[in-house]
DNA sequence: AATATGTATCGTAATATTGCAATATAAATA
DNA sequence: TATTTATATTGCAATATTACGATACATATT
């Protein structure tokens, strides 16, 4: 069917759904990984440095702030954007709980 | 489209954006969260678990292999699966990237 | 106000994903 | 070997995603 039965799972599993989705695109972790190295850009930037064609990087962008990975405001006529740690810190406690188990299981187990 | 042009970005964004991808359904995230409670199940019992029907808990339960983020391995006639590390160690870099990354920067930038 | 610059939205085509019934396959057991 | 149990695959319908040209919109600047 292509529609998820988001209303099965719990609001954390649809939330961390959400977030890591966003991510599960080469271009948009590209984004995120250009951006923690320039701190702060403008869309027209990201456009210059992707091989991808306005609108889809906006498209992208939308999405990334949609999750609350990005956030953007207006700096004269451009929009800033830069990193938000709202969605990466609600992304944080998932890996901590998997990096905190597989320290504590030694060998894997099958 | 729907085509991802994954030709045009480096390795690693195409290989972090296949394992995030995973990541992104609700029901995946349910199947980490179990087995890592249960630390390793068959295939049936998380079709008891989630609300989804056998084809496509296995289907989910593919794409996760596939990625590196579970293994499974036969256990008499059913078969046995649980969290594989490679795939996580793979993200863990990432993330420990932008958490040093948000640490620093004390003040959110725009 | 007219123009320029930067970004978002619309519309659309191509492809991918989600979900499941039906069915196939694999291993254990009677 | 027939049956049971457990899982994978096939095929399909519904929906979502990706990408971009054309265009609209918003803010500066002249």
């Amino acid at each position: 069917m292509g529609i998820t039965k988001t209303e099965h799972f719990t609001d954390e599993q649809n939330e961390l759904a959400i977030l890591t989705k966003a991510l599960g695109h080469p271009a948009r972790i590209a984004i995120i990984q250009y951006l923690i190295k320039v701190e702060s850009c403008i869309c027209g930037d990201i456009v210059n440095e992707l091989p991808l064609a306005q609108p889809t990087i906006s498209q992208h962008l939308k999405e990334l702030k949609n999750a609350g990975l990005i956030k953007g405001n207006f700096e004269g006529n451009a929009i800033c954007y830069c990193i938000n740690e709202v969605g990466f810190d609600k992304i944080k406690g998932f890996f901590r709980h998997v990096n905190t188990y597989l320290d504590k299981r030694k060998n894997s187990c099958c």
